[in-house]
DNA sequence: CTTCAAACCTGTGGGC
DNA sequence: TGCCCACAGGTTTGAA
């Protein structure tokens, strides 16, 4: 379950299930869901098996099981993932494609994944910037969430791009933890046009725009994330609720919350952005 | 160096 | 009912 607030609910769910257990032994059902792994499914299963975890952790969209030994087990869910935490014995999910047992009694964890977008690796872990992260994720940027996260940081970076905003946006290495969904949320929150060229945002609309981003996200994580489908669920399978709260995600034809106009609907990016043309008119010349 | 489109997958829902 | 296309919450890749 992609974006911040949905992987956060997940940390949460493995943070306190998984945390503070010994892993037994590992199972890969499907190598791509290793694939950045490189050194392969035998490498991977056979330097897990002892190891303990001693917290969960996240930055973004990513998140990892940080080890005794200094290194961590880095997930992504990509479009579909999933994390369960499931009794033993239970029926094999159609997409299950990594199992961890545990030492002793208790539930074990899977990664469950229709696309296999998302994934599982071993990588150390390295300083960078006074944060501990893995290494193979050291180019992204702190998300909203973070308490070191610095926002007139985060506009200095959007601004120095030269393209669209919502693109800047939903840069990793700018800002992490915003994809479609809360960029489309923080958008219209702040009255911004998606296509607005960033060397025209200024400084204030670009202040606008993070703190819309924090908001936004920090609400869905109250409401337990959002979610349309059984797809994207926490560590028991539950769904969040905040798509009930989403003013121009998904709302296409719907009457925009603020002045009536029926929201808009534009390909982008081989996907869609939802905006309201009235609240968020065009930057002109476009 | 920056920026962008295409690729990577499986499944669902709408139109015909 | 079946087929085909469009679309789905993300990141990486390679080309320009």
């Amino acid at each position: 379950m992609p974006e911040l607030p949905e992987v956060e609910v997940v940390r949460l769910g493995l943070q306190a299930h998984v945390a503070g257990r010994e892993i037994a032994k590992v199972e890969v059902l499907h190598d791509r869901a290793i694939r950045r792994h490189t050194l392969g499914a035998d490498d991977f299963t056979g330097r897990l098996a002892g190891a303990r975890i001693l917290a969960a952790r996240r930055r973004g969209k990513y998140l990892w099981l940080e080890l005794s030994d200094g290194e961590a087990v880095l997930a992504h869910l990509g479009m579909s993932g999933q994390m369960l935490v499931q009794p033993e014995g239970t029926p094999d999910e159609k997409h299950l494609r990594v199992r961890v047992r545990f030492a002793g009694d208790g539930p074990e964890l899977r990664f469950v994944d229709q696309r296999t977008f998302g994934g599982l690796a071993l990588a150390d872990l390295v300083e960078v910037d006074g944060a501990s992260l893995p290494s193979t994720i050291a180019h992204i940027a702190r998300d909203p969430m973070d308490p070191a996260f610095d926002p007139k940081a985060a506009v200095r970076a959007l601004r120095s791009r030269r393209t669209e905003v919502k693109r800047a946006l939903l840069d990793q290495t700018l800002v992490s933890g915003v994809g479609n969904i809360y960029a489309d949320e923080s958008l219209w929150r702040s009255k911004l046009h998606w296509a607005r060229p960033t060397d025209k945002l200024t400084n204030a609309q670009g202040a606008k725009l993070i703190a819309a981003a924090t908001d936004v996200m920090n609400e869905a994580l109250l409401a337990g994330g959002t979610s349309f489908d059984a797809l994207y669920v926490n560590v028991n399978g539950q769904s969040g609720y905040f798509d009930r709260s989403l003013d121009a995600y998904g709302q296409e034809g719907l009457p925009c919350g603020r002045c009536g106009t029926p929201i808009r609907r534009d390909p982008f990016m081989n996907r869609s952005s939802f905006s309201c043309p009235r609240c968020q008119p065009r930057p002109r010349g476009l």
